[in-house]
DNA sequence: ATACGTTTTAACCATATGGTTAATTCATCG
DNA sequence: CGATGAATTAACCATATGGTTAAAACGTAT
């Protein structure tokens, strides 16, 4: 489901329960109970593998970073004009959440809570040189220098192509109740929703 | 802090409180102790005034969803092109989220949640006239009748307003480890973000 | 078969948590 | 003042929670 293993059949049970349960309930509110019984195991296995709570967390954090940076060098590293790599980028995201929207939920979870393990993690995979946010950073600057878009910091783009992507899943149960119609075929939806995410970076709305 | 006034100064402190607390930690994560020590009284007078965790908290949402939605209707009805109201709406969001951020991590905490209170609130507001997010929509469809805007699905607008805005506030953390120096003025940052989204939102990024 | 290390389980423990209650303080009005 | 009702507090309760442990089950190499 994740694309993420860990070598043993149980830990990965494990790491994917408490994947979804602390992205849902957050790390303060997750229950360990609750984890054991989605992966649907006992629950002295949770300490038996991962020790703690707190190593649980951190241990899911830094693997699904890991996953999701290294699928958007990939995508980043494409060459081509950047515009297409900005469309390259939004179909990433869009398909890697789609598949496990799971992974943003965490993220967003650990930004309410301040980010201090994503922290400690990202300023580890920049020290270390391994795929992260900052390499993109470096690409929007040398596109802008080449002319390639409007002069633009990196960080309001990079705000704004996460706010675009990560929010159409994070919304959804508000927009549910909102226009049930437009989000009852998840794949049509998001199919709109990539060709709407490019045209407004690109273009606008303005008429 | 809200503007939202219940008409007892404790009622008050413990609103403000559990909207805090409530904000970081979730409904399930946050703790009643924890709220009463933010608002520095007894424990037992989140009970005496809110009867439970469970109450506690819908009285929350439902408080900052009616303030909140007031405000947007505001921004909403004001007239001129619809390009200026988004403008004003992309402004209104931000100060709001600016002036108390506690707002916009409820609401995706609730949505990370499943939105089951959320969903409950929007749907009688909706019966009952109320501001609510369904006038944005319509006022979407007129835009785009008029020729105002491209043709547009009014909830992908409504998604990628909302990601724009809301996530340069809850990215923050792991953004202030991204680029410090860009995110240590915080009203300049908000400032430099207004414009950004606006440029994006009427003519695109591409030179 | 059996000995040995690993995986799994059920029972258990100390503490944290949501919630209650009886007693106390406080304000107000006669 | 003294009485009456609301606001506040400290102590308490039943249960939930993270974590531990001793024993059982399992696999495997001899």
């Amino acid at each position: 489901m994740t694309g993420i293993d860990l070598g043993n059949e149980t830990e990965n049970s494990i790491f994917e329960a408490a994947l979804d349960v602390f992205s849902r309930k957050g790390k303060h509110g997750a229950r360990m109970q609750e984890i054991a019984d989605t992966a649907g195991i006992n629950k002295a296995m949770l300490h038996y593998y991962f020790r703690s709570k707190d190593l649980l967390y951190e241990s899911v954090l830094g693997h699904v970073a890991h996953h999701f940076f290294s699928a958007l060098e990939d995508a980043m590293s494409r060459p081509g004009p950047f515009t297409d790599v900005l469309g390259q980028m939004v179909g990433v995201y869009l398909d890697m959440h789609a598949a496990n929207p799971a992974v943003a939920r965490l993220w967003i979870q650990e930004n309410l809570n301040g980010a201090p393990v994503a922290e400690r993690i990202l300023k580890q995979r920049k020290q270390s040189g391994a795929p992260g946010p900052h390499r993109l950073m470096r690409r929007i600057e040398q596109a802008v220098d080449a002319g390639e878009i409007k002069p633009t910091e990196p960080i309001q783009l990079m705000i704004t192509v996460l706010g675009m992507t990560v929010m159409s899943f994070i919304s959804q149960p508000t927009m549910k109740t909102l226009d049930p119609a437009a989000m009852a075929d998840q794949a049509a939806f998001l199919k709109r929703r990539k060709k709407h995410i490019v045209e407004v970076l690109t273009h606008g709305l303005a008429s």
